[in-house]
DNA sequence: TTATCATATAGATAATTATCTATATGATAA
DNA sequence: TTATCATATAGATAATTATCTATATGATAA
């Protein structure tokens, strides 16, 4: 195990939403989408979805960049790789 | 995906708390562990231990049986894959 | 039967969370 | 420069969560 519990208790509250969820699968591994296309898929104001790419961002599941004045998020498959390599520990495969 | 989003934001949930993946990780493959064995080794109340047995057990994580009057508790790896594969369609491999 | 032991439930509480409205910030285009 | 547009932040709020103490329940052993 590289990091401490701690770490992982984050990433796995991040993904405890069903809102994030609903993000998360749309920033799947081919598109890097725009806060403003997300708002349009999701029922929730501009400033949920702010808080909500926070969360994700701020625990490094997704990459965010300023883009003009738009922000552009695309997955870190990186670190979700590191959730199934915890989770192989603990089945032991 | 086979299951909705909400049962997996539940999954996620039951997995981020620190306790509880402490508990998960005790509960490898190999161990059936009893509520007495799994709170001897952690800092809460049984009260406390009770509650979150019943957030994992709930979302089927673990496997509970009565043993006299003992609760026996085990992993579900059938579980966790499904949460392994849930994260493989995201990322896409 | 009754005492004891393991666990569950009830009820309280402080902290955290997801949401909103209102407003600030910062970039672009006229 | 100034208006407009995309996003972030502040502040409020209702709901949820993790924890505790006190007590109930249900099984076993004397």
């Amino acid at each position: 195990m590289e990091y401490a519990l701690t770490e992982y208790a984050l990433f796995f509250k991040a993904l405890s939403d069903e809102t994030r969820l609903k993000i998360f699968k749309m920033l799947n591994d081919k598109s890097e989408l725009c806060a403003c296309n997300l708002l349009e898929q999701l029922n929730i104001t501009q400033p949920t979805l702010s808080y909500h790419m926070k969360i994700l961002s701020e625990c490094k599941l997704v990459f965010s960049r300023k883009d003009g004045s738009w922000m552009r998020y695309k997955l870190n498959s990186e670190r979700v790789s590191l959730l199934q390599k915890f989770l192989n520990n603990i089945i032991g495969e």
